[in-house]
DNA sequence: ATGCATGAGAG
DNA sequence: TCTCATGCATA
């Protein structure tokens, strides 16, 4: 099997999955670093040595500020979180995004560029006001796939804190302004997936720090990480010229079967067949697949990864319909910005 | 920034 | 099986 020139070829003499070849060395385990911290609901992420201390145990998530700013959500992270994961826009476009809640509630970040003079709504400014799309008609579905898809705007009572649930608005007014101040501390979405790793044991990608900035991550999601991510912008600022404690974790992850590229033409087809079907039965995916020439198992991940992007907030295909914005208000905001976002 | 992928957990 | 959280690899 000459297949295994191709990736990184630092790291290829791990065990293949794939039944290539499995006489590599036990210890390249690190496949369960990734996921050891997602467990759904409770997610205690608190714990997830493993695929640290193969590396550099020395790791210590114990900092001197660790533990002093606020209730450290990193042992309780199911403070209430029972809301659904895809309640994105339904929820939001129920309220109004008038000044007394976006001021009162939203600004709970102290945020010198952004002022209220005008942020009227200032999520909408990359189009995404998201409303009640379809993914709740799927009811033919019967036995599966109800989970919690409920609404979850919370009671929003007592003062801000990262103990209550934020809003929606709240999630996108935080996300804007760490990215802005990211930049502005000349910190990568790599380097702040590494700190938290070093600062909380929690090791993110450049992926997720991304996701969490462009909001597009499920609302549980992104409540999971504004508490840490807060908590960053809090070490950068304090230190900011320090060096900050950048450890390198080798990606010595398990090798992954590489990337099938899928045509464009065969996207089309793909595409067509989740709108008359988003949920298509195993047999329905096997012709399909056969048809298209694919493997099953693309196909079934294909339509998963559909479904994943249907409920976040941002469409796929760019636009979000809906938008039911005949309440006259003036919903729309300037897309200036206190300094311009150079992305890295 | 995003596409395809993995894996845990739930049903 | 699905969803959901997450990331490697890539455009």
């Amino acid at each position: 099997m000459q297949q295994a020139a191709g990736y990184r070829d630092a790291q290829t003499l791990v065990q293949s999955d794939y039944t290539l070849q499995s006489n590599g060395h036990p210890l390249s385990h690190a496949h369960q670093w990734i996921t050891a911290l997602s467990h759904g609901d409770g997610a205690p992420w608190s714990t997830s040595p493993l695929g640290q201390q193969d590396i550099k145990p020395t790791v210590q998530p114990s900092r001197e500020e660790l533990h002093s700013s606020r209730g450290p959500h990193l042992v309780h992270p199911a403070h209430g979180n029972h809301h659904s994961a895809g309640a994105w826009r339904t929820t939001t476009s129920a309220h109004l995004p008038s000044m007394a809640s976006t001021n009162g509630q939203g600004l709970i970040y102290s945020q010198p560029s952004f002022t209220v003079n005008g942020m009227i709504n200032p999520g909408s400014g990359q189009g995404m006001h998201h409303h009640g799309l379809r993914e709740a008609h799927e009811d033919h579905h019967g036995d599966h796939g109800h989970q919690q898809q409920s609404q979850q705007q919370h009671q929003g009572h007592h003062d801000h804190s990262d103990e209550d649930t934020p809003t929606s608005d709240d999630l996108e007014q935080f996300a804007k302004q760490f990215k802005q101040r990211r930049i502005k501390l000349g910190f990568t979405q790599a380097d702040v997936g590494l700190a938290l790793g070093t600062l909380y044991g929690n090791v993110f990608s450049q992926t997720t720090i991304c996701r969490f900035e462009a909001l597009q991550l499920s609302f549980k999601n992104m409540c999971k990480l504004k508490p840490l991510l807060n908590k960053w912008l809090e070490e950068a600022d304090s230190s900011s010229g320090s060096p900050t404690s950048i450890d390198k974790i080798a990606a010595q992850g398990r090798k992954r079967k590489k990337r099938t590229s899928i045509e464009v033409s065969v996207k089309g087809a793909l595409e067509s067949h989740f709108l008359k079907c988003p949920k298509p039965s195993a047999q329905e995916i096997t012709s399909l697949a056969d048809s298209l020439q694919l493997e099953k198992e693309v196909v079934r991940v294909w339509f998963c990864n559909r479904r994943q992007k249907e409920k976040r907030m941002t469409p796929p295909g760019g636009t979000i319909p809906g938008a039911e914005d005949v309440y006259g208000a003036s919903r729309d905001t300037p897309p200036h910005h206190g300094v311009q976002t150079p992305v890295q």
